[in-house]
RNA sequence: GGUCCGUUCGGCUAGCCAGGUCAGGCCCCCAGGUUUUCAUCCUGGUAACACGGGUUCGAAUCCCGUACGGACUACCA
């Protein structure tokens, strides 16, 4: 299943952070490229010199550098087909866009934007729609209406201009998408694109068609978005009479409540990530939360991020990176667009961290457990680890459920005070405070066993007496086994906690 | 408005290409069970083929239409 030919690329603009349906069309590229043993290639499309936002591309680098997706070329891997950014590849295209005049398949137009908007605005006001194209074209001052001497004496005098692709008139474009199969699309319904910018950049569509084909990319895997670029794509390789790559359309990521593409408010609005790390906008100083901030391990993300329009046909969900790329096919990539599930997403984290081993999750713990003002060792904080975790479904929650094994109460749940505290628990507690005394060694199995057998000999009842003891070692009616609690803490600390719970409580009187 | 894409439980989806299953799984939700607490865990449950035609002995599956949703429609990507 091996070709070395394969080759595809993920194409970031560096307009902002890349979002969680960018960093899903890289995966998935990714993974292609993996299971094909091909070539995965980061190339960054900045020919919109007016929107780069600094800080832009290490973020899209660093993210993926965090979710372990790998890149063989590019902006920071180098290879043999670079540059890999298109801003340092600007010299490459002026000859092409002009092969393509010569051709006869692109012509120069020296309508400013201004006057172009001001035509756009007179049709709308006229409610109709105003597009440039075979028809427009013969009467906007471009080198079709003009003759070749005015034109040239255009392009001497410095006129700024740009050169549109001569979209043809009345023909059928007929493609083909991997995961949709055949779409026709009548030239007529196209328009004369802009490939060459009066700034000597050129736009996506130029710069992406040279470069995928310079860069001998094989597959052209991106979302769904572009698909009504396709036809002009498509013409432009039949144009420069090059053989074009195969294409296949993702599906979007929608957000999670109505329809619509996922965007960064949704995000806050509805209290999730949509950036896989946090971002900080440059002009604003607005700052929006990453998964990894939130906790998400980064293969969770990768986890929940692939089975968002993709599955593997049978019922399994959780895939490590290497499992996703021996099962990956693009295939099996649906068609429909995919609503982004917060709680399904935190159920992946879950999964995770029940399987992460104590002592690295004691590792991450560590530093809220130094925030919050208490000496831990990390040991023991270890053994607290593994009696929780299954409660949980990141790590930053974790305190809450074991921080009282590490200090005493400091108030008692009142609810859970009314619900055990009865007439008799003063008097037993103090017992009870007796009964740990004489345990040897302080292990659950030995703890519970003394305790039992007091239970049982006073004929007590167990469930008011256990209620009780827990409600001193932890402040309310919660946590694992109490004998679990009991012998890691100690007995020390145990029957200190009684003590302060006799006296904090005190007797009730009834 | 135009072009293109899409439509199975509340969400993610399997099944569709090669018509015949009580339409399956996971998340959520609900109910029981286990438990000295809370949680976990276990068992069970609610719930879907957008609609209308056609083809066929038989349609979620093939065809046509309708509705709805989305993307695109910049000298942005």
């Amino acid at each position: 299943m091996s070709n070395s030919n394969i080759r595809v690329r993920f194409a970031p603009s560096p307009t902002g952070p890349l979002h969680i349906g960018g960093v899903r069309t890289a995966l998935y590229n990714y993974l292609f490229a993996r299971k094909n043993g091909g070539k995965f290639i980061l190339r960054i499309e900045d020919t919109d010199q007016t929107r780069l936002v600094s800080g832009a591309e290490k973020y899209i680098i660093d993210s993926f550098k965090w979710c372990g997706i790998e890149f063989d070329e590019g902006v920071a891997s180098g290879g043999d087909y670079g540059p890999y950014r298109q801003s340092d590849r600007k010299h490459i295209y002026p000859a092409y866009a002009e092969e393509l005049v010569k051709s006869g398949h692109a012509y120069y137009a020296f309508d400013t934007p201004d006057e172009l908007n001001k035509i756009r605005t007179d049709y709308e006001l006229q409610k109709l729609t105003f597009v440039y194209n075979a028809v427009a074209r013969k009467k906007l001052r471009n080198s079709l209406t003009l003759t070749e001497e005015e034109t040239n004496k255009l392009l001497e005098s410095g006129e700024p201009y740009v050169i549109r692709f001569c979209m043809p008139e009345n023909k059928i474009v007929v493609m083909n998408d991997m995961i949709r199969g055949k779409v026709e699309v009548n030239t007529s319904a196209l328009d004369d694109k802009v490939l060459f910018k009066s700034d000597g950049m050129p736009t996506y569509h130029l710069a992406n068609i040279v470069d995928d084909h310079l860069m001998e990319i094989s597959h052209v895997i991106r979302g769904e978005e572009w698909l009504p670029s396709l036809p002009l794509h498509v013409l432009l390789y039949e144009a420069f009479n090059w053989e074009k790559p195969e294409f296949a359309h993702l599906p979007l990521l929608l957000k999670p409540d109505g329809n619509g593409k996922l965007s960064k408010r949704d995000g806050d609005r509805l209290g999730f990530p949509v950036f896989p790390l946090e971002w900080k906008d440059p002009k604003t100083g607005n700052i929006s939360t990453g998964f990894r901030e939130e906790g998400y391990f980064a293969d969770a993300f990768i986890n929940l991020l692939a089975m968002l329009g993709w599955n593997p046909g049978d019922e399994r969900e959780l895939f490590s990176m290497e499992e996703l790329t021996e099962a990956f096919s693009i295939e099996r990539v649906g068609k429909s667009g995919a609503k982004f599930d917060p709680v399904k997403a935190a159920w992946f984290n879950h999964q995770y961290l029940i399987r992460v081993d104590n002592e690295t999750l004691a590792g991450l713990l560590m530093p809220i457990a130094i925030k919050n003002g208490v000496l831990v060792e990390k040991e023991q904080l270890s053994i607290a680890v593994g009696m929780v975790k299954e409660r949980v479904n990141f790590v930053s929650e974790l305190w809450d459920h074991l921080d009282f094994f590490f200090k005493q109460p400091e108030n008692y749940d009142h609810k859970s005070v009314k619900k055990c505290w009865k007439e008799g628990s003063y008097n037993q507690m103090a017992e009870l405070k007796d009964v740990l005394l004489e345990v040897d060694d302080f292990t659950a199995e030995n703890t519970e066993k003394a305790v039992k057998k007091w239970i049982e000999n006073n004929e007590y009842k167990t469930g008011a007496v256990m209620n009780a003891f827990r409600l001193l070692l932890v402040g309310e009616l919660k946590g694992p086994h109490l004998f679990d609690i009991v012998a890691l803490i100690g007995q020390e600390a145990s029957v200190e906690r009684i003590e302060q719970g006799l006296h904090e409580i005190g007797r009730i009187e009834n």
